[in-house]
DNA sequence: TCACTGAATGTTAGCGCTACCATGTTAGCG
DNA sequence: CGCTAACATGGTAGCGCTAACATTCAGTGA
């Protein structure tokens, strides 16, 4: 059997909330009582149970994050933030995937909630009335993450529309003309949609109404882009820009480009979006936006804690912008 | 404030321990008394309080995974492999990261064991004597990942050693004789350390005692691969391989290689490690190892949910294997 | 000396659920 | 038709902790 609090107090011949006072405000316990309480901890090898201190307070500090997929490296980074801010000030991230399937995130966040969460993160700014309903009459901080826009509560990341455009409005002026979009599966990532949107804004803005849109079925990211490349070049022989959805596709087709003894940018300009590491190794460099990834994860984190502490949150919103990343590539 | 058990089994005319018994063990409630307690859930709004069943069962269906790192995809392959088991048996992940500092590891399985957790999934076999000590005496079932050996109780993963030897195996057979090892903070990833261990043996076994080693600090992983092949070639013109402790160092060299001139494998063969998608789309195409990496996610879990439910788990230590993937990198 | 203050500690009553045991209820059988 | 076994349901206590209030204690100034 664990030793208990109880366990403790006896110990250190003090009361059991007097334990308990060390471990939740420590400043409340004198110093001579702290160093007896301490010995207790250490002889009774004591192991705070946080699932009976969560019942008692009806909070706990487990903090849901919710992600469509983890086999896309945008929300491994983002994860990556939110976790080190969270494991920073002794919360726990449980880890939940939708698999791009709100019904699935409804679920999700209603066994979340069970668990009496300090706070939620969920991706996206698109849920079901279930699951709107359910956080609304919920009263704990939520971030959504990624996009922006009129949330549940607290906001951060960034104008996706914006970033296709500003990618295109680069492509124009670098005077390519027939600019082809190509996705994977937009229908499921609808932030790559908001970007074709933009570029299909760009595009309108200098009199160009046809946006050319490749929309193909995922398997694997660079495989996908290199096919993409492939198809182009046969079915549109004039196509001297694709503007991909990812920089996981335009490298796939920087790469078979080398193979197929495609140039680029002299026979077809490639961009890409999210600023990987891989875009600055292929030759020629990859011209990318550079998206806030880790530091969204970290200022939802921020932001969620500073909002659990009753602490100000600043704007509702935080745009974390993003960078347009010059390569060899258009 | 939430509806309890109890509110509900008002609504349906029941006793609390009856809806308790409807969510817990579903058969032994009557056809018609489940209908009752499905309309009073429905109507009441009731969301489980998953904290106090497990005050009360002294257990919970949370699941700690520690990893040394979230950076590396490795681990983030495992996770979605753990993550999708876990997930499908409705239990959940609850993540930690131990910046591979063994002392942090204590720490966070101290608090992670607070959470009355149903296993524990912990990387590798090397712990120290605190977090052995506690782990010891902790009677739920534990997997340790990634490596094989003498474990703590159930082990997944694949040989490293054997993984590093054949490799090198593979490389003496294509008549290569000086071949380097490159990795990047071995003492750390003490794996990649394995895998050139493995390296040396082959040597050995070819009458071959010197094993250059160039081990950098971790900065980018790719842009550490090209920096390697740069460093080596013009220190050790007389190399003819590298066997990288990765596939992105791998990819890097590669990629670099074009730009330095450097042909593959005519001047240097290059070799990897993991099997990431990556490798296929480099020109020539990485030779490297196959790593089962989701699959050890998913054994791992497997293996947990089997000893959580009583049922048979088979071997203690379970071997995933690895498969060389000849590219033309050698 | 004494009331008075604020800081430190203690007492008590749950948090919402499940384990355990007790009771009621149905079906099957001779 | 009574008896038993199997099944279905209920009562009660308590999991280990903390919120809220109560008490004690040391230090202060009049």
């Amino acid at each position: 059997m664990q030793p208990t609090l109880n366990d403790v107090a006896r110990e250190a011949g003090v009361s059991s909330i007097t334990v308990s006072r060390y471990f939740n405000s420590p400043d409340s316990v004198r110093e001579a009582t702290r160093i007896k309480v301490e010995a207790a901890i250490e002889k009774v090898g004591y192991v705070r149970n946080m699932i009976a201190g969560s019942l008692a307070s009806a909070s706990s500090r487990v903090i849901p994050v919710i992600v469509p997929s983890l086999s896309n490296v945008v929300f491994i980074d983002v994860i990556k933030g939110l976790q080190d801010e969270f494991e920073a000030h002794g919360y726990q991230l449980l880890l939940g995937k939708t698999d791009y399937d709100l019904a699935r995130e409804t679920q999700l966040i209603r066994t979340f909630l069970g668990w009496s969460a300090a706070g939620l993160v969920v991706t996206g700014l698109r849920h079901d009335d279930a699951t709107r309903q359910i956080l609304e009459n919920w009263n704990q901080p939520i971030v959504e993450i990624m996009e922006l826009g009129e949330g549940l509560d607290l906001n951060v990341g960034m104008d996706h529309v914006a970033a296709g455009r500003a990618m295109t409005e680069h492509l124009l002026a670098r005077g390519y003309r027939t600019i082809h979009f190509a996705g994977a599966e937009l229908d499921r990532d609808y932030r790559a949609a908001m970007r074709y949107a933009g570029h299909r804004e760009a595009l309108a803005a200098a009199g160009i109404e046809d946006a050319p849109l490749l929309d193909l079925p995922v398997r694997q990211q660079m495989t996908s882009g290199a096919q993409a490349l492939e198809r182009i070049k046969a079915t549109f022989p004039d196509c001297d820009a694709i503007h991909f959805a990812n920089d996981d596709m335009a490298c796939g087709a920087i790469l078979a480009a080398a193979r197929l003894g495609v140039r680029i940018p002299d026979d077809i300009a490639i961009a890409g979006f999210n600023g990987l590491p891989i875009g600055e190794h292929v030759t020629p460099r990859l011209t990318t936006i550079v998206s806030p990834r880790e530091q969204i994860g970290r200022m939802a984190a921020r932001k969620l804690l500073a909002r659990i502490n009753g602490e100000p949150v600043g704007e509702l919103s935080h745009d974390l912008g993003f960078t347009l990343r010059v390569g060899g590539s258009t």
